[in-house]
DNA sequence: GTCTATAAATCGATAGAC
DNA sequence: GTCTATCGATTTATAGAC
């Protein structure tokens, strides 16, 4: 078998691990895991529903692959931040700007499906478990900037990890807002930056 | 037939009717509506799943019901922070307060679904829409509070639709992450006031 | 008013052909 | 690698007895 050979099937492998992926993405983030059946995932990228479990072992295994993946996001887009030039704010500027730029397309279904699964009651303890420690881990990287802040007199006194938490809470709960057919609100980050600037 | 008779009959089916909505809007807030089985409800408050039906029509009458009553509700609370005594701020801490006081428990569970249902696919059109009007109603009492607080100069200029989203979406953003066992965080309703506040 | 039994439909997962 | 056919389990909703 020529190496040429296995590179080809590669590739489609790859081409439909990441089709799958992006449709379940999109409708577990719509719908939940529940609600989200095999055949609507497949057919939404004109697959047969038996393909599916040539990618994934099950239904959960898929949601569990993208939530991780997602949170591994996550955290690096706070790494990326804590590395970017400029102060401690223009570094929270940075991550708000992230967070909230694909707002409209994969950014959003990104941000709902994390927040459906630390809600959701059918993931295993170890899944859980997992999840949480990324998303400390998160959390960690923007408490380190808001403590590089306050040691520079730019923000509030007070626990970081809390503040941390005030901070994403709110850039949470305004995509979430967003996400909503209601009133579309526009997100300012100076606005959000009140929550914690002196 | 005596109305002893009758009224003896009413009092069960408003027992029942009231131990059913309360298990469902627990379990609908804990695993969604697609993830909520008849039987779990039920048995929940040790009740056949046939009955069930003598008392909604369907899972997602129940539902709707149950998520339009948490609405009212909403609607109320905002109207009664209103007609509280004491300043515009005052009144938004008296809102925060019953927002998040019953936090652990039924309070946290309506919390939820709401968010839930605005962002499920599987209600019809109609439903989200009068889910809609009865939300912005609830926004547009927190907008004039709000607004008189700009007058009396407490709060920082800007439309205060668009600041009452904010309001609302940090108070969300934090129920949520409580509603989470990652790290707990108390609320504090000082911070949150950073965010309007002059 | 409440229960058990059952119908009817759905969906996750597997098997086997191409 | 992909598809169709199908099994098996689950679940909503109904029917009928008490």
């Amino acid at each position: 078998m020529s190496t040429k050979r296995i590179d080809k099937f590669q590739k489609i492998r790859d081409q439909r691990y990441e089709q799958l992926s992006q449709a379940a993405l999109q409708l577990f983030s719509s719908k939940g895991f529940a609600a989200t059946k095999i055949s609507e995932i497949t057919s939404s990228v004109n697959l047969s529903h038996g393909l599916f479990y040539h990618y994934f072992d099950s239904k959960e295994d898929a949601y569990v692959s993208i939530v991780l993946d997602v949170l591994d996001l996550f955290i690096r887009s706070v790494d990326d931040a804590a590395s970017q030039s400029g102060s401690p704010r223009d570094q929270l500027v940075w991550l708000t700007k992230m967070s909230h730029e694909g707002a409209t397309k994969k950014g959003l279904y990104r941000h709902v499906i994390l927040l459906q699964a630390f809600d959701s009651k059918e993931l295993s303890d170890e899944v859980k478990q997992t999840m949480s420690e990324k998303y400390k881990s998160a959390i960690d990287g923007i408490s380190r900037i808001i403590a590089n802040g306050q040691e520079q007199g730019l923000f509030i006194d007070g626990d970081p990890t809390e503040l941390a938490i005030y901070f994403m809470s709110l850039s949470h709960g305004l995509n979430l807002w967003n996400a909503r057919d209601i009133l579309q609100v526009e997100i300012s980050v100076d606005k959000v930056l009140r929550l914690i600037e002196r």
